[in-house]
DNA sequence: CTGTTAGCGCCTTCAT
DNA sequence: ATGAAGGCGCTAACAG
């Protein structure tokens, strides 16, 4: 009954230690269960052998793959990228492993990446799509019955973990007109590219419109490309360039002020730039950016103790969505204009 | 014979279709094993059942997990969020996984993390650490003939994706001399806190001897906390006051700026900046940061590589070190002197 | 080209 | 408190 070469198992723990495999088994999973003396010998044992459980046999037996799969556009913006922090230091203690994939803005690639998700049997996911409405991956995972949770985006009926973008773009322009402003432009990422971006709009358009002023065209830039044209157009005219432009996010934000200053105009003398994100170098940068902070990591820290929550509660309705409250980051890209 | 509830298996799309449930794997593994016709009947049927084969089982018969474990300092410094998006989307066309954890640029987080990537059975690892000088978790990896791969890090006894930091600040060194300076001095985080600080700061000195001017006491600042009295004190005396100073990243680099800035004094015009990692987000700030650019997301796809070859060779010996080249990003932060 | 069979390593009732 | 036994879903011989 002397096991040769027996490979590294529980049943080989087991028999170098004179016990049964259950045993074994119980010292890892409910050690409550085994008297200290035999559960102190597993365990040196184990200790000795290297020994460490085969999580594919684990996961096959209990249906538990301890997994969650996260779907981000990019890692490239470091607004994903401190999200993917907060999940993945949240996932790690609350016993899962991640398993990230990124999308690239791309519909198609979101349903291929989700799937190859779904083939490593993640037990629930999180994702940040480019945009939730009627999308056929939400259908599918409903269908399936498979926990999710949706980052950044906002949709009444599934769990989101979200800010309230639009709420946030029309303090921002309450703000902006609060020092003076009124002539204020948004600019944006091509609009049909994410919800944030429309709900962002939808924002500046309800802000104008609260403080009586006169909403302007958005300006609307290819977002992956560096084409700058719109802006470009839009400042040509020096009498009625705005004084105050809300940019969609900070990358975006960025690159107007490269632009606008490349043009030989002054940030914030000449005009005024407000961002969203809240990415942590645009407080490092001089001037540094004045943006409308998303709580990103927090964002992540949520998403995953909701998604945790409903993969133990089995429970689907329990998905309570959470909105969560941004904050204004006082940068030194906004000028207060002098009362006329 | 007729299976009632048959949970969601090979076995279940094999009764349905009328064949062995060997065929139905082997329509899934190799394909051309089996005839077209019955290929088709069962693709369709698992198409119809909504089946995916069950990645657990997979794995546990076929002792591949296709899993890379991927262990970084953070993700909050874009350098290697950069990478990471390298390494997902290589990993992914190469039909792995990944599983990232971040180890806080702390040993002992470091070494709890790695465990924790094996306990899931990783295929192999790719990792950066803060310093591969005789960390006790190359051994254990050593012992347990695991194929891994250093990105970033340099050591002559395991396969590295990295490039020649001291090279590359030698080169800067000599560029700034070029450029009139001759009072130069290093910025850098804690040398103990990783190698790459150290070899950055070697690169210095070796630039500085071979350019025949005299190094400067290196400015250490605490990386993590915001304090910068150490740049302050150097700046103070304004007649030996460095004319540039180099920055052992790009993060630090800002940073810096900032702080002259905030003094009152004007980079690049009172004081030259050079950072390095190139940072994306670096091109797009206004000074744009001058600064010896990684390529951070090719290191994150060479080291994928690196390891797949590994795995797949099974030959641990090939781990051929990549040395990759960095460009010079001529931004503004740095000015040519005059010649005296 | 297809079917049969025997586990991969583990957990978990059910006995003892 | 411990042991025995079955099976999670799949693949890889080996037959036919």
């Amino acid at each position: 009954v002397i096991g040769g070469e027996l490979s590294m198992s529980i049943l080989r723990i087991a028999q170098l230690t004179g016990v049964s495999p259950a045993t074994v088994s119980r010292v890892f999973n409910q050690p409550e269960k085994v008297s200290e003396a035999t559960r102190l010998r597993v365990l040196e044992q184990a200790q000795k052998q290297g020994y460490r459980p085969n999580a594919a046999a684990r996961t096959l037996r209990t249906q538990r793959s301890h997994m969650i799969g996260v779907l981000l556009p990019t890692l490239l913006n470091p607004v994903f990228a401190e999200c993917l922090e907060g999940v993945a230091d949240t996932a790690l203690a609350e016993g899962y492993g991640i398993m990230p994939i990124a999308s690239g803005y791309d519909r198609v690639q979101e349903i291929s990446s989700v799937r190859r998700l779904l083939a490593q049997n993640v037990e629930g996911l999180i994702m940040i799509l480019t945009d939730p409405q009627e999308h056929p991956l939400i259908e599918e995972l409903l269908a399936l019955k498979l926990p999710f949770v949706l980052a950044y985006n906002q949709h009444p009926d599934y769990c989101c973990v979200s800010v309230d973008n639009a709420r946030e773009v029309a303090a921002v322009v309450a703000r902006l007109h609060h020092q003076g402003h009124t002539r204020i432009s948004m600019l944006s990422g091509q609009l049909s590219a994410s919800d944030r971006a429309q709900a962002r709009y939808e924002g500046y358009l309800r802000g104008m419109a609260n403080e009586g002023l006169r909403a302007q065209a958005l300006i609307e830039v290819p977002f992956m490309s560096q084409d700058m044209a719109a802006l470009d157009e839009a400042l040509s005219d020096s009498v009625q360039r705005p004084t105050a432009l809300i940019c969609s996010n900070d990358l975006l934000a960025l690159r107007c002020i490269r632009r606008i200053v490349c043009t030989g105009l002054s940030v914030p003398n000449d005009i005024s730039v407000v961002g969203f994100d809240g990415i942590e170098v645009g407080a490092q940068i001089t001037p540094m950016l004045s943006t409308v902070v998303q709580p990103s990591q927090r964002i992540g820290v949520e998403a995953v103790l909701c998604l945790v929550k409903q993969i133990k509660g089995e429970d689907f309705s329990d998905s309570t969505s959470r909105v969560l409250s941004c904050s204004f980051r006082e940068g030194e890209t906004v000028r207060t204009l002098q009362k006329p």
